[in-house]
DNA sequence: ACTTGACCTCAAGTTGGCTTGAATTCGCAG
DNA sequence: CTGCGAATTCAAGCCAACTTGAGGTCAAGT
């Protein structure tokens, strides 16, 4: 059984040890055993934490992405809640998309004042009508 | 001339008061004058602030939001630099996309576990070689 | 002319996500 | 078996992004 030490996680993941021992106290990885007092990690860990990085760039909280993930390393979420998130990062991904055009516009338009722009104004209208991630979920 | 006070704007924006004073201390916004003490505010304002809130949902610090936009309306940035970040934010995409495929699959697969499916395994593939977003720029 | 309620300032507090430091403890190469 | 470097725990510290609270000001409606 292939095992990895704190180190090695750290070196292939990029992520410090101390961030790794956090991470085991809010319950997002877990060592597969202990060498002495030494975790000894299992090379799932790797990929949870790829899923865990992902997770943060899309702006999940630790919590979130704990419950998410679950403690074994199934979800520990309903199917329709999960379908919920997916949905929200679609709004999500829509507003970057939104945010990556009007970057570029700025970047490009030689226009003196960009609220002249009829394309920058599109962008602006289509962007009022994409409200930010509210947190809060349909509770039930 | 069309003017809110700071209530208004945080009635349309959904931004409270509070973070409004702060943002205008971080030099995010800036009313256009006072009526005695209080803040008036232009519509320009509502504009930016929706600006504010997709570069937050991007990950943007504050400060970099702010040269973004710049104190005028205007970026404080050179283009190219507006393009590297319209293309980190390509990345970024990129990866949402991934986890919102992985967030569908697992709620729907059945397979006992998801690191046996084939579909599972080459979204981690995928994901294994997209890295995240390291806040640090080619400087020059 | 009052009262009311929305605004003001400034300092201090809160939360999330880590990092740092001091004081040990261990596994393993020599 | 000794010594070194990598790990360990635990408490405290840090930063960003706000929020809260106390105490004060002011414009406007009745």
């Amino acid at each position: 059984m292939k095992v990895l030490d704190i180190g090695k996680v750290a070196a292939q993941s990029g992520v410090p040890p101390s961030t790794l021992r956090y991470y085991e106290e809010q319950g997002l990885i877990a060592p597969i055993g202990r060498k002495g007092l030494r975790r000894q990690y299992g090379p799932q860990t790797l990929l949870r934490l790829t899923l865990i990085s992902m997770g943060k760039t899309a702006g999940f909280s630790l919590p979130e992405i704990a419950q998410m993930l679950g403690a074994d390393g199934r979800p520990d979420l309903p199917r329709d809640e999960l379908h919920a998130r997916a949905d929200d990062l679609g709004r999500q991904i829509r507003r970057l998309q939104l945010l990556q055009d009007t970057l570029r516009h700025v970047a490009d338009c030689p226009a003196p004042s960009h609220l002249d722009c009829p394309s920058f104004q599109k962008l602006m209208r289509q962007a009022e009508r994409t409200s930010a991630r509210g947190g809060k979920r349909a509770s039930r």
